[in-house]
DNA sequence: GGAAACGTTAAACCCACTTTAAGGTCAACC
DNA sequence: GGTTGACCTTAAAGTGGGTTTAACGTTTCC
């Protein structure tokens, strides 16, 4: 029954999920076991089946993750109402406190690429010694500044 | 004995040693097992034992992962000569190719601050609905521009 | 009917670490 | 001499956001 309304039907398969959202179906998967995705349904041969709700949550994502967003802010996002006054805050916080983090980790590598730059400046390779080779040695003559080196956590 | 002339001895356990180079002990631990150490002597109660040299091998890791290198890189820059033509090329050929990494991602990251500033000056707050949900959710609507998301290999 | 293209699962891999658990060693203090 | 606490040891698991692989079942095309 049924199969006269192609449009009508239970819904796509992975591959076609993939294709129609951006997301390769291992991905699909991994959100899936990740609860970013509640499980999909299945058809009889036990292949997962996605409607073009699931296609728009998929997209909704991809669209997060684009932003660098971690997958727990997309979880956040995910769960707020467009009418709600207090979702919307969720929302300006959650999008504020991202702006903060790309920003934090935009001065960051505008330092390196300065330092990099100047390291790099210094050697031309025509003279005996290697500047670069020999500024790295230098710093490793200098004791920490202050604390071990933190892990990089790099949300962005 | 022998702890009037502390320059003397047989050198620092790991403790001191994270202390002086700021890598943390775990890391140390974590190094010497990925060979960018070769392994500790131990003392007779099998604590690892660490010279100055070590310590000057720690902090110049230090300094290589300070300017965001991945351990292959410096791996790389560790075997290098100073006064070699070859391990200068190199080295300049070895930073250049970080320098690329890091300014990609400046790119990137610089368009992306964009992205989000802008979604964030839709919404403040004081409309019915929500323009940052919204948006998002129109981002969902439109089909994949091209390929699946690629993963983020982000070695900056 | 056979090959190619799809789907399934669990598990391992990537990077650069950190954290945890369960224990051994050593100096100081009571 | 007992205990506390600071240090050290190991192996294993966790982090994030996936990808890759292996071994297998199903569907589709020619």
């Amino acid at each position: 029954m049924a199969d006269l309304y192609p449009y009508a039907t239970a819904g796509y398969r992975i591959g076609e999920a993939s294709v129609r959202s951006g997301v390769s179906a291992a991905n699909i998967r991994f959100y899936e076991k990740d609860q970013l995705l509640s499980p999909a349904g299945r058809s009889d041969n036990s292949y997962r089946m996605y409607s073009d709700s699931d296609i728009h949550r998929l997209r909704f994502i991809r669209a997060c993750r684009a932003l660098d967003m971690s997958l727990d802010e997309v979880r956040t996002l995910l769960g707020l109402d467009l009418n709600s006054k207090i979702d919307c805050a969720t929302a300006r916080a959650a999008l504020d406190e991202h702006l903060t983090h790309v920003r934090e980790r935009l001065n960051e590598l505008r330092a390196l690429e300065k330092d990099l730059k100047a390291l790099r400046g210094r050697c031309d390779g025509l003279d005996t010694t290697c500047h670069i080779i020999e500024a790295l040695h230098e710093r490793a003559n200098a004791p920490p500044k202050l604390t071990p080196t933190a892990a990089r956590k790099r949300h962005v």
